[in-house]
DNA sequence: CTTCTCGATGGCAACGTTGTCAAGCGGCTT
DNA sequence: AAGCCGCTTGACAACGTTGCCATCGAGAAG
């Protein structure tokens, strides 16, 4: 590879004035800057980051680690998938920013040891930040990264650093404003395990927008319909929607915890010979294109805006590391938006019925 | 950050010394090993990658260019999901190997300026390798990365790149095979546009599988079940698989041109009254499991080895990077495996029936 | 005792780049 | 004419590391 000697000595110039017009310098005669442009395009040169970094001190990198490539494949259900969306967004403002990404995979969910190992390599590669991204809304504890800057992705932790997630809270209230304002007045939430904060956030915003909106806490069930991990195991599934549906007064919709769960509830319904969005509305939780646009009827759900999070990750971190006011809250939340499809019909009282 | 002189400092040696313990040369005293690992190691000290690549021209990265990312979670289809799997195994390898892998993301299906701008920013960074995923089976014409090593993933090009690629002739081979096994003679494939290779090739497996068992051309179907783009559009499927069931002497088995167009035609399947698999048997195309494992009956598949094309594409490159030597034929394929799961039942050839 | 060998360690240059400082050179002001 | 200014350009050191060679001391061989 060509070096700032080859071009200098091509066009005739001193490697400095080569320097000043890779780096764009002002005070650089027309003339002078076209040849050496053309003797850079010639010899194909570029400048050799492992010089400027020594000379300069910065990288140009920022480093990621996350589960997510590991995890997709083997979990496709959209808790891990999902996380595919943060690299993506942070791919783009990384990208937008002029800097290069180091992409990383943690393995099995984010094992210490290894983590501490990429780590190193970063550090070895000096990067400029660094980025970790979880599979699914949780507290972390991470080994420390020295000075380097750093902002947790879908995670967050408990030494207050920078921390973009999810908000649970907010989404699953627009998801249970949707069925009200469709006229639901008895709702049931097959939601997601409790060990889960998404399934506490989001248990919480069901009963605190219900109560909102003047619903008896009888007209609320909540089951839960998950086992353990993340989207893993459905076998609670079956049993609570049957339970649910087999009371004097059911529901008229059903809140499930992910999209995948409501796919999985087609079957039960059909065989009690309940019709969607006929008899009950559903909304399921993700908006996965590939389950919500192929259900009959289409799944209205509710968005996880991960691309937005892996936005917003990354665009803070290159403000950190360019030392930029930050916001106070080291947590930052982002919302989803209810996406309207097939799968909730309006509600009407029905009218009084004679008591047989 | 501290470098090699603190070190050198600390332990009271000199940082030719630290160098030699750093990169585990022999011929250091035990005493003084020990002594300069326990400075590194108050000091947090990690080599600085780039004045080691000033000095002997190894930076260590390998550069990724795909348009997986970007592509997954606008087209959750598999074609594009699947390239994760590629990057998955290329994460491995890279990482056996004691490397680190750059990703960059192409965007919008490798524009070829975006691609070139990557390379630039490859180049700058030096890296030893650079890996080229590609979204489905096709042909790509790259610009040249000078004289980098390069390995393409799940496309070839014409200059004899290093490729490797799915073997889509073979894994459709296996399919057929397959259903022939278990007693089919009537078989209909319900198969991509043949404008991709994936659906030449597994066409062409079809039909010679077919024949080589003794197949009569008219028991061995074919609809074009997809338009354009892989995985875009099923409208032909309906149509297709309602036209290939209504001969007089229909299938009794179908191949899928993918699992999503599997799962597609279920609602048709069931709308005909035809049962799966007790009146015909179905095979889909690419083992995702979420769309195998979650329909009724699950659905029996053959996998597309994007795990192990990345992995072996990662290895390759590695090996061309140590200039080992390389196999005569650049294009490397692989096969993927029958997944056997619940739609597929053996055919009995009916008993002879009395005309009526 | 001298010479040789060998293991352990140190000194120094070089890698490619950019910041600092200085110099050359017109033209303009006094 | 002398001095000054601004624009353009160049010389040089320094960044952190490793390869090459030198040095030093201890023990072995003569």
């Amino acid at each position: 590879m060509a070096t700032i000697h080859d071009v200098a000595r091509l066009a005739g110039v001193s490697i400095k004035t080569v320097s000043r017009v890779v780096n764009g310098e002002a005070s650089v005669r027309e003339a002078t800057r076209a040849r050496v442009s053309h003797a850079i395009e010639q010899l194909g040169y570029r400048p050799h980051s492992g010089a400027r970094l020594m000379r300069g001190g910065k990288s140009g990198l920022v480093g990621m680690i996350t589960g997510a490539i590991s995890t997709a494949p083997a979990r496709p259900w959209t808790a891990g998938l999902s996380a595919i969306h943060i690299v993506r967004g942070v791919q783009q403002a990384i990208r937008e920013a002029g800097m290069t990404l180091i992409l990383a995979d943690a393995g099995t969910d984010g094992d210490p040891e290894e983590v501490a190992s990429l780590l190193r390599t970063f550090a070895a590669h000096r990067v400029e930040g660094i980025l970790y991204a979880a599979e699914f809304h949780q507290q972390v504890a991470l080994p420390v990264a020295g000075d380097t800057p750093m902002v947790l992705a879908n995670c967050f932790d408990s030494r207050g650093t920078p921390a973009i997630v999810p908000d649970d809270y907010e989404s699953q209230k627009r998801a249970v404003a949707h069925l009200l304002a469709a006229g639901h007045r008895r709702i049931a939430l097959l939601g997601l395990q409790q060990e889960i904060i998404a399934g506490r956030l989001r248990h919480q915003a069901f009963v605190d927008t219900c109560t909102a909106a003047g619903i008896p806490p009888a007209d609320m069930a909540h089951r839960i319909a998950a086992s353990h991990r993340p989207g893993v195991d459905f076998g609670p599934l079956d049993g609570a929607l049957r339970d649910v549906l087999s009371g004097p007064s059911p529901p008229t919709a059903l809140l499930f915890g992910n999209d995948l769960m409501a796919m999985k509830a087609l079957p039960t319904l059909a065989d009690l010979g309940i019709g969607v969005p006929h008899d009950v509305s559903a909304m399921g939780y993700d908006d996965d294109p590939a389950i919500c646009e192929t259900l009959m009827p289409p799944l209205t759900t509710v968005s996880l805006p991960y691309l937005e999070i892996g936005r917003i990750a990354a665009r803070r971190l290159v403000a950190m590391i360019r030392r930029q006011p930050q916001p106070a809250d080291p947590i930052q939340r982002v919302a989803g938006d209810v996406v309207v499809r097939g799968s909730v019909a309006r509600w009407h009282q029905p009218t009084l019925q004679p008591t047989p």
